[in-house]
DNA sequence: GTTCTAGAAC
DNA sequence: GTTCTAGAAC
C-alpha cells in the first residue's frame, strides 16, 4: 500500500485546491498555557489565512461573550479563513458549540491540548502583566488550580477530526511547525497525536478487573509517543513491531466498527464506485446501528478510498460523529492510534483462512491462532456479499491489547482475475455484491450494538477490558480441604441423628464436624418427609425426591434429593453409594428428556456442588442458559460455572474408579472471574455478564461437550416423518 | 440457601 | 447519585 511519508495530504482535484477549505483549530488549556503564543506563532508563520478569535478581547479589545465567538467564527468560515478558537475549552461543554460549526460548515475541527504543567501555567499566569484576560498576579494560581481541577481531556467522539496533545514545550513548538507549514490546500490527517499513554485515564476498576491494580509504571519518551501515533511511515512500523501497549487505550464508551475499504485493493474493485457504496450503505444504516459509530480504516495517509469518502460522506451531511475515516492500522487502533474499536471488520477470502497478505493477514496474525479456530466454528466458508461474526476469544492478543470483542469477516466482490470469483467487469453484480457486502456487515455491527445497548450504557468497559487469562489452576487441589475430605471419607456410612441434632448435625468419630444451620435443613427434611411436602415435590420414589428449585438459577433448575439418612453430601459419598447416584443421575436425565420436549433449545448440566449449603446430598439439574432473576451474585455463578461444580458422570467415574470423588471446595472457585459459559469471555459483573449470556451463541467449551456432561436435544429417529 | 445493608465502585 | 459487591444474620 502507498504510504506518504509527507504528513499532509495534498488535493485530489482542481476543484478542492481551488476552494480550500477552512478548518477550526480550538485550543484546550489553562491560562498560561500558551494558547494566545501558539496563535500567534501559526499566524505569523502561516500562509493560510487565519482568524484567532479570543474571548477576551472580542469586546472591542475587551472580554466578550462566546456568542460574540461563535458569530464571528462563522462569519470567518464563510470567507473562507480558518480559525483558532483562543479560550480555555477545558471542559467539553464549553467547547461543544465550537464543535458544532463541523457540521455547519462542513468543516475539520481540530484540537490542540496544551497540557503543560499546572505549574509553569501558575507560574506564567503570575508573572506575567497586562495579560488580556485581566488574569495576572497571586490570584492566577487560584484561578488556574480551579480550572485544571475541572479539565476534560477532549475525544474523538465529541466530534473532532484531529486532536494533538502536548505535554512539553517541544510538543507545542512541533504542533506550532504543522500548522504554520500548513498551506490552504493542505488536509491533516484524523486521529490522535502525542497522548501520553500514562496519562490516558484509566478507571481503576477496569485495571482492577484486568488484574493490573497499578496504574501503567512505564513511561513513554516524547519519541515513543509518536511512534505509536497513527502515522504509519515504514520507520515507525519497523520500531515500534511487537511494542503495543496494552489495556491503555481512552474507553469512551461508544461500540465502534473499524472497517476496511472492501474489494478495492487486492479484488481491484473502482475506488469511485467503492466510495459512492460505501456513503450510500453508510448513510442507509447509520440510524440503525443505535449509538454505535462507523470507521472507514485505511494504513495509508494518502488513501484515495478515503479522502473520496470522507468528501462524500460531508456532501451527503452523514453525522461525523457517527461516521467518519481514521488513518492507521486496524490491528492496531487502540495501542497506535487512541481510537478503541470493539468490532473489526476483516476483508475475508472466501475460505475464511488466514494469510494471503492485506488486512486479511494482518487481522489473522495479529488476533494468533484463536481468531482461526473460532473462524471454523461459526463457518467454513464465505459467500461474496456476506459478513460473519466471530465473537474474538478473551486470549486473543487482539482482545487483550485491542479492546476487539468481535471480527466480523466480510467477503466482497473480486474484479481481479487471478483472484477466484472473477466478475470480470461485470460492475451491476458487483456494484450490487458490495453494497450486499456492507449491509451485511453494518448489520451484524449493529446486532452487536444492539445486544450491548441491552447490558449498559457504559459499553466499553464490558467485554473490551476482558483480557487476563485464566490464572487459576483448575485441577489444583486444596491441602486444607484435602485433609477435610479424607475424614469425611474415612467416616463413610457413619450415622447422623440429624432429628436429635436438627441445628448442628456433622459427623462423629472424627474431628470433622460439618455445622448444617437451621435454614441448610429443607432438604433434608423433604427427603425424610416428602409426604409432609407435596406442594414441592414433583417427584417421589425409595431412593430420590425430585423438587424444583425455589431459587432456580435457570430457566430450569431442579434438584434430585437422595433419600438416604446421613449422606448428607459429596464429601459423604462413597462406593456403596454408586447404585444411588446412578438413580440420582438417571432420574436427572429423565426430566431432561421431558424439558427438552417442550423446548428443544436448551442444553442441560447434571452435577453437585462440591461443597453444598444445603444438608441432604441433591444432584442439580440445570438449564445452561443462566436466564433467571435469582441468579444474582458471583457465588451463584461460579457454583455452577467452576470446578466447584462436579458433573455426576465425572463423580460416578472417579467413584467407581477411585472410591471416592474429587471435591473442589476452595473458597477461591467462588471468586473466580466470571466467564462465559459457552465463550469464555471475561466480564466485570453479574448484570454485564447476564446481559452477555442473553446473547452469546457461541458453542460450549469442547471440555463440557465431551463425556456426556451435557445433555441436549438429539432427533430421535422414531419422531423423524421421513 | 436468602435477605439486608454498608460502603466501594462507578 | 446509582449500581454493585460482600459480609453478617438468619
Amino acid at each position: 500500500m502507498e504510504v506518504d511519508d509527507d504528513e499532509t495530504m495534498k488535493p485530489k482535484n482542481k476543484a478542492e485546491a481551488d476552494h480550500p477549505k477552512p478548518i477550526v483549530v480550538i485550543l484546550v488549556g489553562a491560562p498560561g498555557s500558551g494558547k494566545s503564543t501558539f496563535c500567534n506563532h501559526v499566524m505569523r508563520l502561516s500562509t493560510r489565512p487565519w482568524l484567532r478569535v479570543c474571548q477576551d478581547t472580542i469586546g472591542d479589545g475587551k472580554a466578550g461573550t462566546k456568542a460574540q465567538c461563535l458569530t464571528i467564527s462563522c462569519t470567518s468560515l464563510k470567507d473562507g479563513k480558518s480559525i483558532l478558537i483562543d479560550r480555555c475549552n477545558l471542559d467539553k461543554e464549553q467547547r461543544a458549540d465550537f464543535v458544532k460549526l463541523k457540521e455547519s460548515y462542513q468543516v475539520d475541527v481540530h484540537a490542540i491540548v496544551l497540557d503543560l504543567p499546572a505549574k509553569l501555567c501558575i507560574s506564567r499566569s503570575v508573572k506575567r502583566t497586562g495579560h488580556e484576560g485581566n488574569l495576572q498576579g497571586g490570584k492566577a494560581a487560584a484561578v488556574v488550580n480551579r480550572m485544571l481541577q475541572k479539565k476534560e481531556l477532549p475525544k474523538l467522539n465529541e466530534g473532532f477530526t484531529r486532536i494533538t496533545f502536548c505535554q512539553n514545550e517541544n510538543d507545542v513548538q512541533e504542533a506550532i511547525n504543522t500548522y504554520a507549514t500548513l498551506s490552504s490546500s493542505d488536509v491533516l490527517p484524523s486521529g490522535i497525536f502525542g497522548e501520553k499513554k500514562t496519562d490516558t485515564k484509566v478507571q481503576l476498576g477496569i485495571m482492577k478487573f484486568l488484574k493490573r491494580v497499578d496504574a501503567p509504571s512505564k513511561v513513554t519518551s516524547d519519541k515513543t509517543i509518536r511512534e505509536l501515533s497513527i502515522e504509519p511511515t515504514k520507520e515507525n512500523h519497523h520500531v515500534n513491531e511487537g511494542k503495543e501497549q496494552s489495556g491503555t487505550c481512552p474507553l469512551d464508551g461508544v461500540p465502534t466498527l473499524a472497517f476496511p475499504s472492501i474489494s478495492t485493493a487486492d479484488f481491484q474493485f473502482n475506488i469511485e464506485k467503492a466510495s459512492d457504496i460505501i456513503v450510500e450503505t453508510v448513510e442507509e444504516f447509520v440510524n440503525k446501528i443505535g449509538n454505535g459509530r462507523l470507521v472507514l480504516v485505511d494504513i495509508s495517509h494518502g488513501s484515495k478510498i478515503l479522502n473520496l469518502v470522507k468528501s462524500k460522506a460531508a456532501i451527503k451531511n452523514i453525522d461525523p460523529a457517527k461516521f467518519f475515516t481514521f488513518v492507521g492500522d486496524i490491528t492496531k487502533l487502540c495501542s497506535g492510534g487512541g481510537l478503541h474499536c470493539n468490532v473489526i471488520a476483516n476483508a475475508a477470502n472466501w475460505r475464511l483462512k488466514p494469510g494471503g497478505g492485506g488486512v486479511n493477514a494482518a487481522i489473522f496474525d495479529a488476533a494468533g491462532p484463536d481468531l482461526d479456530i473460532a473462524t471454523k466454528k461459526r463457518a467454513g466458508s464465505l459467500a461474496p456479499g456476506n459478513a460473519i461474526t466471530v465473537p474474538l476469544p478473551s486470549r486473543s492478543p487482539l482482545f487483550s491489547n485491542q479492546g476487539v470483542t468481535h471480527v466480523i469477516h466480510v467477503l466482497g466482490p473480486n474484479m481481479n482475475p487471478k483472484r477466484p470469483n472473477c466478475l470480470k467487469d461485470d460492475y451491476n453484480v458487483g456494484c450490487k455484491v458490495l453494497h450486499e457486502a456492507y449491509s451485511s456487515l453494518f448489520e451484524n455491527f449493529a446486532s452487536i450494538v444492539k445486544t450491548l445497548d441491552k447490558s449498559s450504557d457504559e459499553f466499553s468497559n464490558c467485554d473490551q477490558k476482558v483480557s487476563r487469562e485464566d490464572g487459576v489452576s483448575f485441577n489444583e487441589k486444596n491441602k486444607k480441604f484435602k485433609g477435610l475430605y479424607e475424614v469425611g471419607a474415612s467416616n463413610k456410612l457413619c450415622s447422623v441423628d440429624g432429628k436429635q441434632n436438627a441445628g448442628n448435625s456433622g459427623k462423629t468419630g472424627g474431628s470433622l464436624i460439618k455445622d448444617w444451620g437451621s435454614w441448610a435443613q429443607a432438604l433434608y427434611k423433604i427427603a425424610m418427609q416428602p409426604e409432609k411436602h407435596k406442594n414441592e415435590v414433583i417427584e417421589v420414589s425409595d431412593d430420590v425426591v425430585v423438587l424444583n428449585d425455589i431459587y432456580p438459577k435457570a430457566q430450569k433448575h431442579l434438584l434430585v434429593v437422595a433419600r438416604v439418612e446421613g449422606l448428607d453430601r459429596l464429601a459423604d459419598v462413597s462406593q456403596d453409594h454408586l447404585p444411588v447416584l446412578r438413580i440420582m443421575h438417571d432420574v436427572g436425565a429423565k426430566w431432561v428428556q421431558t424439558f427438552l420436549k417442550e423446548n428443544q433449545s436448551l442444553t442441560f448440566r447434571l452435577g453437585y456442588h462440591s461443597a453444598p449449603s444445603m444438608r441432604q446430598l441433591h444432584l442439580h439439574v440445570i438449564s445452561q442458559d443462566f436466564d433467571s432473576k435469582h441468579l444474582k451474585n458471583k457465588k451463584h455463578w461460579n457454583s455452577f460455572n467452576s470446578p466447584f461444580f462436579r458433573d455426576s458422570v465425572d463423580v460416578i467415574q472417579e467413584i467407581s474408579e477411585e472410591g471416592r470423588p474429587t471435591l473442589n471446595e476452595d473458597e477461591k472457585f467462588m471468586s473466580m472471574e466470571l466467564r462465559c459459559n459457552r465463550c469464555r469471555s471475561a466480564h466485570p459483573n453479574i448484570p454485564r455478564l447476564k446481559s452477555h449470556l442473553l446473547i452469546c451463541k457461541s458453542p460450549f467449551p469442547a471440555n463440557l461437550l465431551q463425556n456426556g456432561r451435557l445433555l441436549q436435544y438429539a432427533p430421535n429417529e422414531d419422531d423423524t416423518n421421513y
